[in-house]
DNA sequence: TGGTTAATGTGGTTTTATGTAGATATACAA
DNA sequence: TTGTATATCTACATAAAACCACATTAACCA
């Protein structure tokens, strides 16, 4: 398939816009062939459909970190999903950095009117300029491997907020301590976002249970709601249960 | 159908007016067409129906919805690449918020460890992870029609900066007063990154030439050079050669 | 080897853009 | 004002494109 979709964005980049009748030929496929692959590239935002044809749109014209980002990991588009049911249509929330989060991200794009706060570039990429939201980026250096900002005024960029839902990856998930990370200032983060939403939702897959890092996010009591795909197991179980954190299994 | 529309939209923008009977002969469509598609615009807003023909709201004014469906795109990209040409690898740069800067970006994807402060989501999106660069994004809320932010906190965290090469768009050149935009934000930015800068580059594709806006964004002198796809008019040559500002063309 | 899955092709149906023709409305001049 | 030319609106016709369900092929993996 991605190969499809690379050739496609090729003709397309020549001048912006192509015909889907001249791009069957060019390709030497059936012009089905060539609408199945615009609709995934439509589906990420990344073109516009129009009758007979489709034109990138004039932002996004290299899909290079949303494409980097999210390749496809069954498990973790069914945690985004299940955590994107979570969100109502005009809702706030925050999504931090993560390959997780984007997946998320990514399933959000089906809600509008949205107010969304993160620091993450492949997020505020999925999400700005789609239904009606409104998307406010933390500033800062971005981080070359993921497209996250963490610097000071990015911290005190978020601590204006008060939204709804903090949705925050993790490194790890230990039956001890509860949540962690690997980066300090990453943990910063994610302590600022808990500190200014109403509910915090972590979203991990099962590998990540019993996995250990060195920075301890905050104490369990100061999360809401895990969304995973698996049981945990009973020890990290029982730590839920004890900081009323509920767990919501992606279907 | 939007096809016709970037088509119809393109004729009006010529001189801000037509006649339905023009743009039908011109387009080799029947009238009927021209007058279902100028519904459409209306419907938008964009355009007023007249007896006979249609005219397009604020031209001149605000060519940013326009220019959404107006894109130049060959001629862009050229200049975009002629501006890219300017800058050497490992230099500091400023790219503004705008549709021809966006290629700029594109064509600096070519370059390696460029240092690029940005207040545009694209641009950022196209330069970040990328040949070892670091790249600056300035926060704030995200303008849903382009990515750009234009927040008091934006204009702060560019001021810390001080790089090489400010490239910005402009709406408009004007042969008695310069450069223009059409928002006061924009045009703030605009000042902000010339007095961070080195030099002050433009891009502009030649239809800006004579096109007025409202907003002036500084004395033609404190531009350094204006980077161009055809050789300017007498009058706008001669203001710029005033300026001291030299006149790229793009190949 | 067989079985499962992803990508593409095929045929038939639905939708869209455009054209055509006739009825109605509008501008303008006598 | 009335008459006439032209523009607009409405309804219907048609060809092309999009969509959908199913068949086929290729690739991969146990």
């Amino acid at each position: 398939m991605s190969q499809r979709v690379r050739e496609v964005l090729d003709v397309l980049n020549e001048s912006g816009s192509a015909r889907i009748q001249d791009m069957a030929a060019r390709l030497g496929v059936t012009a089905e062939t060539i609408r199945r692959t615009i609709a995934v590239l439509e589906h990420q935002g990344l073109v516009t459909k129009v009758h007979g044809g489709a034109s990138l749109k004039n932002w996004g014209l290299e899909p290079s970190f949303a494409q980097r980002f999210v390749q496809n990991q069954p498990t973790k588009r069914r945690i985004g999903d299940t955590a994107a049911g979570l969100i109502a249509d005009g809702s706030s929330l925050f999504l931090d950095v993560g390959s997780t989060t984007a997946y998320v991200a990514q399933a959000l794009r089906q809600k509008h009117d949205l107010l969304v706060v993160t620091n993450s570039l492949p997020v505020a990429q999925a999400l700005a300029g789609q239904n009606n939201n409104r998307v406010f980026m933390a500033g800062g250096e971005l981080r070359s491997h993921d497209g996250g900002a963490f610097g000071a005024d990015a911290l005190a960029f978020v601590r204006q907020f008060r939204v709804r839902h903090a949705i925050l990856s993790v490194a790890g998930v230990d039956a001890q301590s509860g949540f962690f990370l690997q980066d300090l200032r990453e943990a910063e983060f994610s302590r600022a976002i808990i500190a200014c939403a109403d509910e915090a939702i972590v979203v991990a897959d099962a590998s990540k249970f019993g996995r250990v890092a060195p920075i301890r996010i905050a104490e369990p009591g100061a999360f809401h709601r895990l969304v995973t795909d698996a049981p945990p197991p009973p020890d990290i179980s029982d730590m839920l249960a004890e900081a009323g954190i509920s767990v919501t299994l992606a279907g």
